[in-house]
Order: C-alpha cells, then sequence, then structure tokens
DNA sequence: GTTAGCACTCATGATAAAAGAGTGCTAATA
DNA sequence: TATTAGCACTCTTTTATCATGAGTGCTAAC
C-alpha cells in the first residue's frame, strides 16, 4: 500500500504527505463517487495527522491544480492534473487474483482461431471486469500483402470472387460472370493478375494499378469492371471494432443523468470516434489519456486507457478502455499488463 | 383525414364519434407525448360538439378501457386496447413524400451486392426517418443448401477451408494441415466430402453426418478433426442483426430517465432480444405488437413492428421497428410497406 | 509545525402554499 | 333526449421558505 512510486523532487512543491494525501483522495473518489473531505482521509487513511492539517495541504493541492472543489463547502475531487499525477507518480497496476487470471485465460483462449474472436471476448470480459465501455479491434495490418484472387463456380451466370492475403485474410463476393465469358476464362485473368499482384500491397491497389495492369496485359477489360469494382470493395480495410459494456458504464453514479447517458449512446452508435481511438498511433504500448487529454471533444470527461497488442514485434490489435475519469485506473492497467503478455505468449506458442 | 376505415359494427358500443374521438385522442398522445384532456380536443379537432360532451364520450372511452388516465385530474392517454382499436380499424399507413422515396431507393440501391449490406441501410434510413430503433437481418436460409468446400493454398502448414452454399454464401478460416498430410491430400478429402454432402441440408450436418461419413470412407479422420470442428463452426448459422436509431429512440420524451435508457441499451448490447424478435414466425407479412401484447418483457411498454421480406415468394429478411407504443404507426406501417414493394420488385428486376 | 475550535458557505431535503389543468357532476338548454 | 355551461373538486407541478448538515477556512492555542 505504499503510495509513491516515483519520487520526482523536481516537482513542484510535491512533499511526501501531500502525495500520501492526493493518493488517498483519488483512490477514495474512486471508490466513492462523492467529494471527499480531510475528515474522511483523517479517518480512513492512517496519515498520523488531523484532519486540519490534512486540510491545509488539501488547499495548497487545491491551489496546485491537483483538487477541485464542486462549491466552496464541499469535499475535493482530483483534477484532470491531479489524476495525471496519480497515474503517472502514485499508482501501481493491479495484480490480478488467480481466478481472475484463469477467467481472461480461459475466454481468450485459443480455441477461437480467428483473431477477430479473441478481440472480441476481450473487449467483452474487460467490461465486464471493470465496468468500462471497452472496444477492441484486430490490426488490419497497414502492409495488406496480396496472396492471390480465385474465382469460383457458383452457377452459370455467376462465380463467388476470392481475394486473399498472405497472412490468411479471404474477402470473398458473388460477381456476375460476363456475357460471353466463362469462368475458366475468368480464372486466366485472374492469374495474370495474381502474377502482376504477387507480394503487392493492397492498400496502394487503386485505379491506377488496375489501368497499368489492362495496359500491359493489352487487352479490354471493361467487361470486367464490375469485377475490378467488387475487388476493391473486397479489398478495403473494414475494420471491426467489436465493444462492450456501455450497459455497465452508464450504472455508474457520474451518467445518472440523460444528457450523458445520450451521449454515451452517441458514442456507441456513431462508431467512428471508436474507430478513431483505436486508430491513432502510440507511443508506448500502453497509454492513459484523462478527460480533456483526450483529442475528442466527445469524450472530454472520459478516460481512455488504450493498450496495443503485438506479437512477435507485430502490431496486431488494439484495446481501449472507455471510463469516466474516476476509472480504477490502477486496475484496468493491470488487466491490460496481464492480457498484453498472456496474448503475446499464447500466440508465440501457437507458431 | 378520415377516421375510419373499418366499421365493425359489433365492436361494443364503438359508435362514429367515439372512434373519432379515440382517433384524436391517439393523434394528439403520439404528436405531444402529454395526456390528451377534452377541451384540447374540442379545440383541434373538429368534432362540432364542446368540450363536455367529449368530455363524457372520453369517460365512457375510459370505462371501456380504451383509455386510461394518469391520474384523476389528467387528461386521456391511450391503453393498449386502445392503440390496438386505432391500429386495426382506425389508422391508415401514410403514404411517403416523393422525397422520401428517392431517399429510401436510393440507400437501398443494388450497388451493393451483398444481401446484408442492404438490410444495414434499411434498418438505418427507417431508424432515421421514424426516431425508433430499428433493427434487420437477413433470412439465413433455414435451408441452407451445400454446395463444395475447398482448400485453398496459404502456406506451408496452413490451408484455407472455404464452405460454399448454393446461394453463394463463402465461410472461410484458416485451419492447420495436419502433419503428415498435405493440401492435395486434404483437397481429396474434400472432394469425397463434397460428393458425400452435395445437395444436403448444412443444418442437420452434425457429429453423426461426419461419423456416417468416416465410415463409409473407411479412413481414420482424427487428424483432420480440427478441420471438422472449423467446418462445423463455418456453417453456424451466424445471423447478423443490424441496428440502429437507439440514440434517437431515447431522445423521445418517455425514455428521459434513467431506468428506461438503461433498458434501452441493455436491449441493444445484449442482442438475443433483438435475435428473438425477427426469428419469430409470423402470420403476416406485417405485424404490430402493441406493448404487453410483446412476449418479451423487456418491450412490454415498446411496440414492435415487424416486416418479412420476399422476393419470389422466398422469405429473404426481416425487419423490426421497435419504438415507444406512443409511435407513428401510420408513418411506420406505411415506410414499411414502401420497402418491402421496393425491394421485392428491385431483386426481382436484378435476377 | 500542528491542532482544536468556530463562524461561514452552500447543497440538500422537507414542508407549505399557490397555481393550473382537467375532470365529473348538476342543472339548464335546444 | 342529447348537449352544454358552470362549478366544485382532485391531483400534479411549481415556487418559496426554512432547517439540516457536511465541509471549509481562519484564528488562536499548543
Amino acid at each position: 500500500m505504499t503510495a509513491r512510486r516515483n519520487t520526482d523532487p523536481g516537482e513542484s512543491g510535491m512533499n511526501d504527505r501531500k502525495k500520501r494525501i492526493l493518493w488517498a483522495v483519488v483512490q477514495d473518489y474512486v471508490s466513492s463517487a462523492e467529494p471527499v473531505g480531510s475528515r474522511t482521509i483523517a479517518k480512513n487513511y492512517d496519515l498520523g495527522v488531523s484532519s486540519a492539517t490534512i486540510r491545509n495541504e488539501m488547499q495548497d493541492l487545491g491551489d496546485e491544480g491537483y483538487l477541485e472543489q464542486p462549491h466552496t463547502s464541499a469535499g475535493r475531487i482530483p483534477s484532470i492534473k491531479g489524476y495525471r499525477f496519480y497515474v503517472d507518480c502514485l499508482m501501481e497496476p493491479s495484480r490480478l487474483t488467480g481466478e481472475e487470471e484463469e477467467r481472461i485465460t480461459h475466454m481468450i483462449s485459443d480455441e477461437t482461431t480467428k483473431a477477430d474472436e479473441i478481440f472480441r471476448n476481450m473487449a467483452r470480459v474487460v467490461a465486464s471486469m471493470t465496468h468500462t465501455l471497452s472496444v477492441a479491434a484486430r490490426r488490419v495490418s497497414r502492409t495488406c500483402i496480396f496472396n492471390y484472387i480465385r474465382f469460383l463456380p457458383l452457377d452459370d451466370r455467376r462465380a463467388i470472387l476470392l481475394v486473399v492475403t498472405q497472412d490468411g485474410n479471404v474477402s470473398n463476393s458473388v460477381v456476375n460472370i460476363p456475357p460471353g465469358s466463362s469462368i475458366d476464362e475468368m480464372q486466366l485473368l485472374a492469374d495474370k493478375l495474381n502474377h502482376f499482384l504477387h507480394g503487392k500491397d493492397l492498400s496502394t491497389t487503386d485505379e491506377k494499378t488496375i489501368l497499368s495492369f489492362q495496359k500491359e496485359i493489352e487487352r479490354d477489360l471493361t467487361p470486367f469492371s464490375r469485377i475490378f469494382v467488387s475487388m476493391r470493395r473486397a479489398l478495403a480495410p473494414q475494420q471491426k471494432v467489436y465493444s462492450g459494456g456501455a450497459a455497465g458504464l452508464i450504472r455508474q453514479p457520474e451518467f445518472q443523468n440523460v444528457e450523458k447517458m445520450q451521449d454515451i449512446l452517441n458514442l456507441l452508435e456513431e462508431r467512428d470516434v471508436l474507430h478513431s481511438i483505436l486508430d491513432t498511433a502510440m507511443d508506448r504500448p500502453l497509454a492513459v489519456r484523462i478527460g480533456s487529454e483526450n483529442p475528442d471533444k466527445s469524450l472530454a470527461d472520459l478516460s481512455v486507457v488504450k493498450a496495443q497488442f503485438h506479437v512477435g514485434g507485430e502490431l496486431i490489435g488494439t484495446m481501449a478502455v472507455i471510463g469516466p475519469t474516476r476509472m480504477e485506473y490502477g486496475r484496468v492497467i493491470g488487466l491490460l499488463y496481464f492480457m498484453q503478455k498472456h496474448l503475446e505468449h499464447m500466440l508465440k506458442n501457437k507458431e
């Protein structure tokens, strides 16, 4: 139960006792959701000083911007700066209990071969363990390397177009066979295209690539234009974002009013904010954004903890935990650390 | 603006004026969300009688169970029975404006070959036009006829398993090639399996079928057991339910309290109620369930309008519009009628 | 430097009174 | 006989007032 990890002597006027008090305020507010008074801290956190002393220190912490007061005669709540200091210097990631680890490893077992499934399950399990809205998505690798395309027979007039990438992703669509053409002919074309595109990055495959291909094989491809449309659509990186826990999140006391709930529901339904959270780059594999630190203003009074998942140095997916600023940062971060380690370990062994 | 469509002389004590009054109450309550008083009706709906007369009739309508009173000195609101009578006998489906028809036909254009996309768009457009939570799903045809399976090469140790049905659906999964086996060998096996399963209904493919197959080709398939697992999973009918409009729905006045909002969010996140709404059979292609008429109790104070979409007599999908009991039934039904007709027309032409 | 004591502030909750909407009944009316 | 005006009555909603209590911030004593 030590309150500090980083002594950081440069921090203006942050002596040890103030740190302990800030730590106590955050701790208490996170679990009670009520402004914390000096007496509460004197009673419940064994600091060895009276409430008056704590009151003085809290005033200083307020002046320095770590604490806020909803109104004159209320207790204190942590400010963004306060949470930030807590996360950076005071908090330690929680360790999970055996049961919890068990539950996670069970839910992310490699039963399900599809990576998508794993991320869906991760979002669910984190949401249910932390009362947060959790979102996760497999990484659609930026370098989406073409492997081959193939046509499969369906009936006289239609065929199935498959686009296969080197990491085993398949997208399929039903295409009409151009009148006067046959599936064999289409496969012949496909083989040429395979040769042409082999090893290429699909994210750079656009109109121009198709045109230069057309030029190369010296043939009119207009009858196949609809097929190219299908192909391009199949290649479009459609990242599926899995989410869970919105119902748990809005049960938290800070969401017990209609506007906040509507905000959450909008977030959930509109989806693009969730996408952008997961999409933005990170300099570390785990990052915390507190309240207004979030670039998106619809997240201005939420906190986001975001984690990248790597296997063998390769980014395979991202997960974000969205909760109130009054979030159990230690627990969420501990959970994500564990998952990062476990997932890497599990998938590496699988190979 | 005629108030009746069905005279139904058998209906106990329902004279013409009472019908007009009931119609007016529903009409007014639907648009205002406030209990409707006798004076309001006298003023805004040209019935040619005074508020006192209307008051008397309203009292009768109340006694007969068509209207309810939130409290003694409040106006009346329609009861379930009142809405039911309105929907069955008083209401007419709205006609859409040209713009609205335009918008729908545009959003459901056959640009997108995938039926799934169409239903997703339908859910969205209806939600946005009616402030309801709208859900839609393509029908996973009960008779899901096997076409063939095929293995495609991926790398030395892995292959892609494709299961193709006769209507062109493809599901894929990456499977490991059993040690000591090769992809050619697997395709050989697949060909035998294709022969064995050809034309069979996939929903009946279970452990036993596999066993009898194993018996037939007289070979130990244990190395391939994981592949069969993948196959079975690929065959599992995973109906995707598209939804939209929850954010619009909870903006309605009756949802301006936390419990109701939580109920909606639960509905949205849990998903299985939505599934069951779409799954239950219907005796007519369009049905209305008002409040407690819904079998599921989480829908007890919501109304559901559900429509089936057919093409050439074949059921291809279902859509349900979930709103407050105070719903614009005429508009929703008119909208769904139009979509049913349009979709059938459009897809038939496509063939 | 720490602490007890106390006046002061402000949110919260209870209570009461006033306002307003709409009914239900009665008696008058066409 | 059906309709309507009139009015007392009911019940919700709004507003005002007051008491309560939590917590601070300051001062003076330790």
